[in-house]
DNA sequence: TGCGCCGGCGCC
DNA sequence: AAAGGGCGCCGGCGCA
């Protein structure tokens, strides 16, 4: 039998750039009543020590990832002993336990008790508040938050003996101990009456990268002054361009801020009365007046379709623009999430614009060279895994085995035509060729999560820009018959051309891949009159509860996509931590966005940073083979050097096939 | 004034 | 019959 210990620490305060504060003390609990114990900070480095020497002590924690940065930044011996014992699956975390409760009970983010989405500060990421609410009846939110509260003050006590501390600073962290080890046992009890065990049995998967995740985020990324200036620079002249050019019709005011209402009366008369409108909700029971860009865009009035053109500034000023100055100085830390609803992560720092210079603005440190590897397709190849497991064959598979370019492979369905003989059409860029080749990879990378054919004409327009019929050559009347389509719950507008050209093509993509026709009747048998289910991430059982048609589609290749990509982070970070043979020791990964992974690598010597960067890559192709080892044969990822990120960074090769770093000017040549 | 809701939009 | 999934962040607005 393990033994149990709850380990808990006390810091200086988190700041921008420093994730993991200097230790002041720690807490650690056991089963039995009284056994809470503090410990002063060295006492703490001894405790944890000892305790991960011994291999059948177990640690939980509430975010022990945090704890774990926490002591190894305190005592970098420790970090070999760490990554060992989490390699062993000793560590445990209640926040994540009970992420892995409700995915299964199909209630993650949801209040049990009003089925409402949790708050922002209770949602995600299981604060141990919540747990202890919910598992042990207690309120202690108010205790937290407490004016006199220790929690933020506990680098006043750096240094002070424990006898001497008062009484409330003792008591808290104690407390927090004994909560945490308690809610441990009680999420034990409450697993066995969950299906699928709770899906515990995956914990030490999610601690891991969230270990690897946890430690991205303790090192951080850095900006470039002179690059984010300059976008300063550009982004403030055309944000005021706009605000000036627009505050003559009451769309700005005077001190610079968006008068809403305005906007929308501007909508409406320009719809002669009767504009888009967003779905009702309680307190507009009617709808709002849609302002978006694509109403704006369609709205026939010359001032709104600029503003529909001129938003981006907007949201790389208010959202973008602090953070990259705050760079500049202190390392920016990415927060993730490790276990959203579908077991992928999710991360404040995924949403990096493509264009525009956001990205450019980051740069690695002096020594380093950013290397990003992304798997090529990764949820194509999910999809047809799991299409394998659930129906038992995939001619997605097959395409993907053969090196087929799946693109053309359902272009060429589209058109009635044979792979081979459209391949070198699409090759020599003839336009129907790639039209339909544009077409079918709309249709490939959305159509297998369940989206109806109005759902696909409105995305292919909002997110690519297409029109389908434009696309298919059928209309050149495009937009001249609106139909509302209902998209995630709420009504658009979209083409009535493009909506009928969608389902044409959304039956001949059925062609293309009969597995999925397969998969789409399975969801609609199971799913009958709004009945949810469960669905199963393969391999990794991983259990879903409360699926709905799309959710079931989606959520089996969106997860076993995450299990590969979460084992490869853990590989990778394994080897830079604590595997002194390994090319990778010494470098540091940075961030992960789903199918991509993004290392800071030393590169202190052009041979070793070669090796790096492909001993990444195969790490990253390795853990993919392993959870879709039907589709091995066709998992690719490969690395691209850059000392910016760029969306535009690529592989370069010298003749001997050996790494370069991409730069910017050599693309443009 | 602060907070929560909502629309809108960035990414995969 | 039809049905995108998943996030996080921002500003504006309505409410307390």
């Amino acid at each position: 039998m393990p033994i149990l210990f709850s380990f808990d620490t006390e810091t200086y305060p988190i700041q921008p750039g420093l994730l993991a504060p200097p230790l002041v003390c720690a807490s650690i609990a056991q089963e039995s009543p009284g056994s809470e114990r503090l410990l002063s900070a060295g006492h703490a480095r001894t405790w944890l020590r000892e305790a991960l020497r011994t291999s059948d002590v177990h640690v939980t924690g509430a975010n022990l990832a945090y704890d774990l940065g926490v002591m190894c930044a305190d005592d970098p011996r420790l970090v070999d002993a760490v990554f060992s014992a989490a390699e062993a699956g000793r560590f445990h975390d209640v926040a994540i336990r009970e992420a892995l409760l409700d995915i299964a009970r199909g209630l993650h983010g949801v209040d049990p008790e009003t089925g409402r989405p949790l708050g922002d500060d209770e949602g995600a990421r299981y604060p141990l508040t919540l747990l202890v609410r919910r598992h042990l009846d207690l309120d202690i939110s108010a205790d937290k938050h407490a004016p006199d509260a220790w929690r933020l003050r506990y680098g006043e006590l750096d240094g002070v003996p424990l006898e001497q501390w008062p009484e409330g600073a003792v008591k808290y962290p104690l407390r927090d101990a004994r909560y945490t080890l308690d809610v441990h046992l009680s999420q034990e009890r409450a697993a066995s009456s969950v299906p699928n065990g709770g899906n515990l049995h995956a914990e030490a998967d999610q601690v891991r990268a969230a270990l690897a995740l946890h430690f991205a985020s303790v090192w951080g990324l850095r900006t470039d002054a002179g690059r984010v200036e300059e976008l300063r620079h550009r982004v403030e002249a055309e944000w005021r361009a706009n605000r000036t050019r627009f505050q003559a019709a009451g769309i700005f005011r005077a001190n610079g801020t968006k008068d809403a209402k305005r906007l929308a009366q501007l909508v409406t008369n320009a719809y002669n009365g009767t504009p888009p409108v967003t779905p009702p909700s309680s307190r507009f029971p009617e709808g709002q007046v849609a302002t978006d860009r694509d109403t704006l865009l369609d709205s026939g009035d010359s001032l709104l379709e600029e503003l529909g053109k001129a938003g981006k500034v907007d949201k790389y000023r208010s959202t973008y623009l602090g953070k990259l100055e705050a760079g500049t100085a202190t390392p920016l830390n990415p927060r993730f999430n490790v276990l959203v609803s579908t077991t992928r992560v999710s991360s404040d720092y995924q949403q990096l614009p493509q264009r525009g210079g956001v990205r450019e603005c980051h740069k690695a440190r002096p020594g380093y060279v950013f290397c990003s590897v992304d798997y090529a397709g990764l949820e194509l190849r999910t999809m047809a895994q799991r299409a394998i497991w659930d129906i038992g064959y995939s001619r997605m598979a097959e395409a993907l085995l053969a090196k087929e370019d799946v693109h053309t492979s359902a272009a060429a369905t589209f058109l009635g035509e044979s792979y081979e003989a459209l391949l070198p059409r699409v090759k020599a860029k003839e336009p129907t060729a790639t039209s339909f080749r544009s077409l079918a990879k709309i249709f490939n990378f959305g159509k297998g999560g369940g989206l109806g054919a109005g759902g696909m004409a409105y995305h292919a327009r909002a997110k690519d820009g297409v029109r389908f019929c434009l696309l298919a050559k059928v209309a050149d009347t495009c937009g001249v018959e609106r139909v509302p389509v209902r998209v995630q719950g709420k009504v658009k507008m979209v083409c009535a051309a493009c909506v009928e050209v969608s389902r044409h093509y959304g039956n001949r993509w059925l062609d293309a891949w009969p597995e999925q026709r397969a998969l789409f009747g399975r969801a609609s048998a199971l799913t009958r009159n709004g009945q949810l289910v469960d669905a199963m991430i393969p391999g990794a059982t991983i259990l879903r509860g409360g699926c709905g048609y799309t959710q079931w589609l989606n959520t089996p290749f969106q997860g076993l996509g995450a299990v590969g990509a979460k084992l490869a982070t853990w590989r990778v970070s394994r080897e830079m931590y604590v595997d002194r043979r390994s090319p990778l020791w010494g470098s540091r990964l940075v961030l992960m966005v789903h199918d991509e992974l993004v290392a800071e690598l030393r590169a202190d010597c052009p041979n070793r940073l070669h090796d790096a960067a492909e001993r990444m890559a195969e790490l990253m192709r390795q853990a993919m083979r392993e959870v879709t080892p039907d589709l091995a044969g066709a998992i690719e990822a490969e690395p691209a050097l850059s000392r910016v990120l760029s969306k535009d960074a690529a592989t370069v090769r010298d003749p001997s096939r050996r790494l370069l770093v991409w730069e910017p000017e050599a693309k443009a040549a």
